[in-house]
DNA sequence: CAGGATCCTAAAAGATACTG
DNA sequence: CAGTATCTTTTAGGATCCTG
């Protein structure tokens, strides 16, 4: 989106679809995909394995781990190190730029709970 | 979720899989979908009918549109009123619960930029 | 004008088994 | 330990045509 929403000023924006350039559909790719929001918050914690990561989840399936793993990292938001010798040993964590959605992560638990307050009966 | 994520504490949680009573959740479900937060943004503006959203966003079909719409009532964040007489004029309206999300947004927004400020080589 | 009804395709998610 | 490979199921999105 080309504009924010706080009544800054609403210019005619001329594109009619979701566009990677806009910030709200980059930040939205971050937090997008099922389980994203709660690796997240368990990376928010610290570096974590693959392995500790599954096991907060225990619903979550490898298949779809790593996929949200992999789009984290292709994103940017996460870095990846794997320790020499055997077994392997992976750390994830995030990088700077994946720090930089924590305010978003509190602002989305904000708003649900606004939400549920106002809205009990769902 | 059961905490928030600035740091308040982490308690050990019970559950395992996304859930209908986590905030991060509630607020989640208000944004996703396709276009979601772009039909939202044009709501932000003020009330508008079924064919003025369509007129903004060319490129989204009748259908989706009907099933956003109908996802924000079933939540309660959007209202719609009909006209009577013919032909037909419908008018949706953020709630005051709709009203909610907009620090939501402003946020991700916010973050986005953030995100393309740090990483503009996406 | 404001949708509803269908049908179709693609993408996401999940289950299971296996490998470096 | 940290994944990969497959396969099946589910869901979302889109196209087209139709109706109150």
């Amino acid at each position: 989106m080309s504009v924010a929403f706080a009544g800054v000023g609403h210019q005619t924006v001329t594109w009619d679809r979701p566009s990677a350039q806009c910030p709200v559909e980059v930040a939205l790719a971050a937090i997008s995909g099922r389980w994203a929001t709660l690796v997240l918050r368990d990376l928010m914690h610290g570096p974590r394995s693959f392995s500790a990561l599954r096991a907060g989840l225990p619903s979550l399936s490898a298949k779809v781990l790593t996929e949200r793993l992999e789009s984290l990292v292709a994103q940017g938001l996460v870095s990846c190190s794997r320790s020499p010798g055997f077994p392997v040993r992976t750390s994830y964590e995030l990088t700077s730029a994946g720090l930089l959605l924590r305010p978003l992560l509190v602002e989305l638990y904000r708003t649900g709970e606004a939400l549920l307050g106002e809205l009990p009966d769902d």
